[in-house]
DNA sequence: GTCTATAACCGGATAGAC
DNA sequence: GTCTATCCGGTTATAGAC
């Protein structure tokens, strides 16, 4: 029996297939966009017959989910050192979608099928499905180091949720920039930095005695919400 | 020329038509799904030819629109008495998002589908299009009357901008609903309940002195960010 | 002009030979 | 592992009926 695509191991020869495919999808779409870059033209410039290219790509949507998994490794390259010098929250969250928001520019005009799939959960491209689980557990991570790595380490709660709940904030942000017409897509920018500076506040502000029970469900919430799967 | 679908003044018999072939569509829909109601079957089942229905939808999405319009219809009405009988904000918003939840439930199996465009900026059914303009005006106008109906009156600058704020915290909760296969979607409700709460206890609290400068931030955000189009 | 049908196109996906 | 041939369904072109 066939196995799929994603899991079958490669000979050398296959790998090169495989990576000439892969490059040929990446820089169509990058040329062409999504509806023009087509599985046979994909298949053509990189010298392989359409059938070929299902034997190493179980569907269109995977070579957009290869797309989207190399955006992701650019993101956390840039963002990595932006983190590292930034201090407070606010200037660590800053930093963090600040490269994000550059990253992925370049793909914006095609951006809309990258990010279709979010709300479909048949879709392996869906941020919170198994295909995705790998890409999704970086980014998380790396909001944990934003949280872990301030001078004025957070409280032990906010540690533990934080990473979840600013995945989620940056998820938002990125449909909204999908969205987003406006010139140098400034009001993405905006509240990107609007947000960064009322989450810093509210976390400050979160210890204070009337809104610490408030806090607290929030924690609880996002801890038990994220336990399984969605 | 010929002018698109939607916007063409229809004689009483081509109404008919029309309308037996969104049934049609509607009912095949809820029978088999979005994958197997293809047009060519949906045509079918409604008399007429393929070429027909797309006299008078455009593309298969439409259909799947006018199944959006037609939940949504059913909401409004199911959830205008239920708002009426509740007085705290906190029950308002259940009493609003309980309907939501109820009235969706028969379409999960395919809701993937339903909201998978809401990412895409090309398609008319992500809700920020003009397309979706008419349904999505009518759900902010049902937050403005959960907000304006209350007994005990809001401040003005929440009641001006929390209507949209609160159509987007129920656009986000739909989205956690289509990745939710809990049992009954049980968390989906968790999540309902709690967030309603936690919003009912943010607005009370966020006239104090030290929180009044955060909700002054956030809502002149809101304004301004949902001023143009997204 | 308004409506309806037939035939074809196009591209994603699959079957099966080599 | 690679190809060719084919399917299938959304969509479009177009002819013609009312």
């Amino acid at each position: 029996m066939q196995r799929a695509p994603e899991t079958r191991e490669l000979g050398p020869k296959a790998k090169r297939t495989r990576a000439a495919i892969l490059q040929a999808a990446i820089d169509l779409l990058g040329e062409v966009g999504y509806e023009r870059a087509t599985i046979r033209a994909i298949a053509e410039r990189a010298g392989v017959s359409t059938g070929n290219a299902y034997y190493y790509f179980g569907s269109k949507e995977e070579f957009v989910q290869a797309f989207y998994a190399r955006t992701h490794a650019e993101h956390i390259v840039v963002a990595r050192p932006r983190i590292a010098a930034a201090h407070g929250l606010r200037d660590r969250l800053r930093a963090t979608m600040s490269a994000k928001l550059e990253t992925v520019e370049p793909y914006h005009p095609f951006a809309g099928v990258l990010f279709r799939s979010a709300a479909d959960p048949t879709s392996p491209l869906n941020p919170f499905s198994a295909a995705s689980r790998e890409v999704r557990e970086d980014a998380i991570e790396l909001f944990r180091e934003v949280v872990v790595g301030m001078r004025k380490p957070l409280p032990k709660d906010l540690t533990a949720e934080l990473p979840q709940l600013l995945w989620t904030w940056h998820m938002g942000i990125l449909l909204y920039w999908v969205h987003d017409e406006s010139e140098g897509r400034a009001k993405t920018w905006r509240l990107m930095e609007e947000s960064s500076a009322l989450i810093a506040s509210a976390v400050k502000l979160s210890g204070l005695p009337l809104i610490a029970p408030l806090r607290r469900k929030l924690l609880r919430l996002a801890r038990e919400l994220t336990a399984g799967a969605a």
